[in-house]
DNA sequence: GCACAAATGAAAATGATTTTCATTCCCATA
DNA sequence: TATGGGAATGAAAATCATTTTCATTTGTGC
């Protein structure tokens, strides 16, 4: 198993540490950076199994790599433009633990997504 | 759009109401039914725009198709072994309206979902 | 310099999902 | 019954993320 290039990681964070392969590519592309995507790729794979960085999956099914010690937070986002907003997960967080814990469930974790339309559009 | 073939969402429910396209349409040829992917894949996009599946995504990415409830409610899956647990929203239904209200968003909607490891895993 | 292992990346392979498009099926109306 | 139009179907091609292959480059110790 290879190591992580270590402009994959430095990248993902410029990202705001939260972005999918293809992304961290093209970004890494459009800043001249010569890179190849399968590098990308075994870099990824490579901090996902260092536990540097969490796994996703959007929904259309791609993954989205974060880094682990970003603050943990949750997305508002709007159905017509696409604008995002960060907001805290307050009750969700303690939610999440409770259920789990009342199913047996461990190593939980949780995703949370609020969807509408802003007020601009 | 078109409606969805009723012999996709009963073999659906014959498999356990939960799985993947390719396993529908496998399952389908394996019992001597005539029918193409192509159909599988739209009958099931049909059912979750009418909102008798859901859809949720395996740790490969996969699409997996989830005979469910009418009522509102939140998944608790095992990323080990894929069993899932239909759980109250609780909380979060208020959260998700107080944070949209707070950010001026309009017509929200809410996924939620937590993800661990289950006692028999 | 030399050998050898690790890293790289272009290109091909894979696999799920979507799109295209020609054909078939259904059904209402003449 | 015939017919015309819209819906449903499915084979094949296209798409797209991801993985695999494999030849080349790079780095490191001797
Ligand atoms: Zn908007
Ligand atoms: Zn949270
Ligand atoms: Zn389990
Ligand atoms: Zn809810």
């Amino acid at each position: 198993m290879s190591r992580s290039n270590p402009r994959v990681l430095s990248t993902l964070e410029r990202a705001g540490g939260f972005a999918s392969a293809q992304e961290i590519y093209r970004l890494m592309q459009r800043e001249g950076e010569s890179i190849g995507l399968t590098t990308v790729y075994r870099s990824l794979q490579s901090l996902v199994n260092d536990k540097i960085v969490d796994v996703l999956r959007r929904d259309d099914g791609e993954a989205i790599y974060r880094l682990c010690g970003d603050a943990h937070h949750h997305h508002l986002v709007c159905k017509s433009c696409g604008e995002t907003v960060e907001i805290e997960g307050g009750a969700i967080e303690k939610w999440a633990r409770v259920m789990a814990e009342e199913h047996g469930f461990r190593d939980v974790g949780h995703t949370a997504e609020i969807f509408g339309i802003c007020s601009k559009c």
